[in-house]
DNA sequence: TTTGATGCAAAGTATTTGCAATCGG
DNA sequence: CCGATTGCAAATACTTTGCATCAAA
């Protein structure tokens, strides 16, 4: 993973914020600083960040959403607003609404290598 | 919510799987028993199902899934395939591979109403 | 020099939406 | 009958991608 300036400014201002910004938001902040930023640039290093783990890719619905804290930790998404909160609940906990949020319902996905792919994934060399 | 024989059909079909397909995915499997169903029907319904509790809508990254299971339980999406699997995890387990499966992560999304947008909800009437 | 990263712009595609016709109760 | 529902098709808008250029090491 090479240095670019592009980069830099990008994991920057997205570690910077606490409000989870679409792919496009993040675009239109960071173009402040760099005028020239192109938006595939910053598609192309959120999925990086994602793959190398430096942020997180949130599905919730609509549209992705990134989340420069790696650290584990579930969100809350208003199906309003579209606004995403932090939400540091010990995942185990019962789904009951607090400090006015009205909870409706919970989505929990893992990911990773299903049996198969993982099996070709590892077999394949000679 | 009215009776009708589309949304009678997406729903039967929908509760018969364990797939999870997508919309277009269901759509297409419909459309073998109804084939002058249209694809905005099948997403209209689903967004209904949903409301109305019938059926899961989950976002795992790419395209949203539909399950017509909708007893909680939590699941397990390829990145390589991009299949989705139930997971009957207890919610709070320790994130750990099992039965061929690499885990890699997790992403839990709580879905409800934020403090602003229930009290516009509510406190609205005259 | 070499290879990865970027800017630009066009393409891709799941999903949504407007509208007239149709169906359900 | 009246309003919910549908078929049809165009629109929406996020995201991806090809390619020539540029920059990091």
């Amino acid at each position: 993973m090479r240095r670019s300036r592009a980069r830099e400014v990008i994991l920057e201002e997205l570690k910077g914020l606490k409000t989870h910004p679409r792919g496009d938001e993040l675009y239109e902040l960071v173009r402040r600083r760099l005028p020239r930023l192109s938006l595939g640039t910053v598609y192309r290093n959120l999925d990086l960040f994602r793959r190398e783990g430096l942020a997180l890719e949130i599905a919730c619905g609509d549209f992705n959403r990134y989340d420069g804290d790696t650290s584990p930790h579930s969100h809350f998404f208003c199906r309003n607003c579209a606004r995403l909160w932090d939400w540091e609940e010990e995942v185990g906990e019962k789904l009951e609404s607090k400090g006015g949020f009205t909870l409706e319902g919970r989505c929990t996905v893992l990911y990773g290598l299903c049996p198969a792919c993982r099996t070709a994934a590892t077999g394949g060399g000679p």
